[in-house]
DNA sequence: CCAATCCTTTACTTTTAAGTCAAGTATATA
DNA sequence: TATATACTTGACTTAAAAGTAAAGGATTGG
């Protein structure tokens, strides 16, 4: 029970996405390997991965990169942990040396881990990426409402 | 962010041990082994370092076996989630290729992951293990206050 | 259409955590 | 006091996740 790399790095890179909203181009997956002293493969992957989630919008070639592709006031952590996590269920997982559960029917703990999920995501759930991204974000905002008049 | 191996099977481990509470001699490894379908050798490493954390109380030799060490009904399966895991801190941790966090101080993320912890814990430390052990803990219970006459 | 940029994809290596093995020590009972 | 029981302890192996490498496919601009 505690933060994956997966969800960290995630997040962050997330964050890296939104932050640069306003900018002329995407941002790259240089830029966010430099910005957050991870590899480029690295950041490839994880990007590559909340594309698939349907989190972020690559476009290849020059001038190529990353954007975010829900609105960040509106995507929230916990759908963000949702798009990183393999979502399988302890009962299926956790069997011992069996095929199954020995406690399938009679378990007094599932319901437990069911409701914490429940207090996690619902706690995950009311942050915004807007919010988590903090303070730079309002000012990105204002960068991005400008139409991206060139300088 | 999902259960280890650790925490389920500790926690598994630390229902039998409640369980046979009322049993002349204490739980030995072996039953536990054969009620979970896991290995005695693995049941041993959890049950010896749920000891290292004064949960339980293992007295060898003929007749040994594991005991609990503190009142179920005031045990909560926060404190054991706390005696499995190494509670390293993320910012200590994911440092990408850098020695030290590159958002160290202006990190907006840090503070959410914290009152997430909070709200974890705040869940957690409310049940105890006796309520998880479930309804066979009364009658064990029962058992256990007839001061152990024998049969 | 050539070359540079930049994402895409799969295969591979490394690291970490999980789980096993085997030798050792303590205790009870005959 | 010998023997079987049962926990103790550290080293080892295995499996899963993290992270890397490298070749391939789009796109832009000259």
């Amino acid at each position: 029970m505690q933060i994956s790399p997966l969800e960290e790095y995630g997040l962050r890179c997330l964050i890296q996405v939104v932050r640069c909203q306003g900018d002329r181009n995407p941002v790259t997956i240089r830029r966010i390997s430099e910005g957050e002293g991870l590899s480029m493969a690295y950041v490839g992957k994880l990007l590559f991965q909340l594309q698939k989630a349907g989190l972020v919008q690559g476009t290849r070639g020059v001038q190529g990169g990353y954007k975010i592709a829900k609105d960040p006031q509106v995507l929230t952590v916990g759908e963000i942990f949702r798009a990183l996590n393999s979502l399988d269920e302890v009962c299926d997982k956790y069997t011992g040396d069996f095929e199954s559960c020995v406690h399938a029917g009679t378990c007094g703990i599932k319901p437990m881990w069911d409701k914490l999920a429940q207090q996690m995501y619902g706690f995950l759930d009311k942050i915004t990426l807007a919010e988590v991204a903090g303070p730079r974000l309002a000012a990105a905002a204002a960068e991005a409402t400008r139409q991206d008049v060139p300088a």
